[in-house]
DNA sequence: CGATCGGTTGATATGAATCAACGTGCGTGG
DNA sequence: CCACGCACGTTGATTCATATCAACCGATCG
């Protein structure tokens, strides 16, 4: 589990590209499902200083067993990753370059507002243009480029680790793509 | 769960776009995670006749309560399932056209194989090229050119609802670039 | 002070979408 | 039994979104 501080889940292909899957923010598991697993199926990184927590698989399931209402807990957070993959999923399918991005900042928006008090719309924000390359399967030029056409939109301006949202419902409607 | 034939779990975009998210075969639930759900998040579709068995979400509950051996079951598939989307976003996000049907056809084989005998390299396949392009992102026009272009290269051949494989080598070679 | 990293910008290339036409097989209704 | 319509696939011409290549800039850091 992370604590503090932000990371990400990534698949490194072969030939060295990466696909960045989810961010890990304070207070996710890694990935609910991969209780379950022998290993990690994916890589993680840490994106600022962070914080760890590790508990032994055995005695996840020790607990687990101990307290089924844990068990129902853990199943919740699994469906909502397995919702939250296939949202992903379609917006990589579907979606055009800046709907992609915008549904990413988005969804980042929720679980950042979740964890921290929001002033003038401004969120704490980490991750480099590369990073939301990889996530949204795009280059960083053209990151570059979206993020530029957003900014001369007003619509949110990137920098200094910050995000600042200065038109969210045009933000939503970019990224409406997917419901929710 | 479905019982016989095929089936598709999809969602559509407000615009009408339509993102297949897997394919159903014989033996399958519709989606493990969803057991914990109040109500799918996603829409399912048939692709042939159907044979469909259900039971209720409080039952299977119960069900799980009695048995804790069919609880990690359950946990195993759904981490399954979780590793399974995550490669998938890493196709779509980082892959090219070829290399996205590739990974859906090997995937797919894979499958097809462990419920059928294959002779010939001959698997049943009843997809339409709108499926495979709803899949993976792709217009069915692409799609055709793709398949076509694999057809002439002796790769794999689709028609009549089978699909050919003339060169697994070549075919897994394409669709290597996410592991396995 | 130079090196490196992250971001921006321009020119050009390319993969896939779009638009359109056509063929073929099939089911349906006359 | 035939004629029609429709779904599906194919192909060509063109357009468009995004990638690629390259140069440059500012900030940061050793």
């Amino acid at each position: 589990m992370l604590c503090g501080g932000w990371g990400f889940r990534f698949l490194q292909l072969a030939d060295g590209r990466r696909q960045i899957l989810s961010f890990l923010l304070p207070g996710d598991l890694f990935s609910v499902a991969s209780v379950f697993e022998e290993r990690f199926h994916f890589s993680v990184k840490a994106l600022t200083a962070v914080q760890i927590s590790t508990m032994r698989r055995s005695e996840v399931q020790l607990r687990l067993t101990e307290n089924p209402t844990l068990i129902s807990a853990l199943a919740k957070t699994c469906a909502a990753e397995a919702q939250s993959s296939d949202y992903i999923i379609a917006a990589l399918g579907q979606c055009s370059a800046e709907e992609r991005i915008a549904f990413l900042l988005v969804q980042l928006m929720k679980r950042i507002a979740a964890r921290n008090v929001i002033r003038e719309h401004t969120y704490p924000f980490p991750l480099r243009q590369q990073h939301i390359a990889d996530a949204v399967g795009l280059t960083s030029v053209h990151v570059s480029r979206v993020l530029g056409a957003f900014r001369d939109r007003g619509i949110v301006e990137m920098s200094n680790g910050t995000l600042r949202v200065t038109d969210l419902n045009e933000l939503k409607h970019l990224a409406h793509c997917t419901g929710q």
